[in-house]
DNA sequence: GCCAACGTTGGC
DNA sequence: GCCAACGTTGGC
């Protein structure tokens, strides 16, 4: 199982648009990069666990978690002239760009915000920081681990100290 | 809304 | 295949 972070605007699609679909599920389309569309292509599986990140707002930050649901198949907005996601150049045949499936599973207790990230060590070569514009990004399970212990989802080596 | 970073396009 | 021009992303 490989870890991921998927990108989107809030404004355009945000962590509870895909909390309210009523399968929870929804497809990620629209990625026109092609190192992002390698990623869905080739490398995102099923079963695969997703941050779910907003960016370009006031504080872009990781607000939940997803999971692969359905891995890579061809793009429909790519053929679809009525879409704003629309390639002329892609066919049935050859269709450039891929998506995935992914659905809700939780949100992070608190929001872990780039700013924190940033601020992080341990978190300095993450893609976010060095790669910032890639939409689709590789998080190594170490890094998964760290950013759900900075959003309150799992005890970090010093906060098991003092329970019962 | 600005603008730096960076990805893509197209002329040569 | 280089690289200038251009378009887009996304933090601020």
């Amino acid at each position: 199982m490989n870890y991921w972070l998927f990108k989107t605007e809030p404004g355009c699609f945000s962590f509870d648009d895909l909390k309210n679909r009523p399968d929870r599920t929804e497809p990620w389309d629209g990625v026109r990069n092609f190192q992002a569309r390698n990623f869905l292509r080739d490398t995102v599986r099923v079963g695969d666990r997703v941050l779910f990140y907003h960016s370009n707002i006031a504080e872009p930050a990781v607000v939940g978690l997803a999971e692969v649901t359905r891995s890579g198949y061809p793009d429909t907005t790519a053929l679809n002239p009525n879409s704003e996601h629309f390639d002329p150049k892609a066919s049935v045949g050859k269709p450039i760009w891929y998506m995935v499936d992914v659905s809700y599973l939780e949100p992070l207790p608190k929001s872990v915000t780039l700013e924190a990230i940033k601020q992080n060590p341990l978190l300095a070569d993450i893609p976010l920081v060095k790669r910032s514009r890639l939409s689709i990004q590789p998080v190594a399970e170490t890094e998964w681990h760290i950013i759900l212990t900075m959003g309150g989802m799992m005890d970090g080596p010093e906060m098991g100290i003092g329970r019962q």
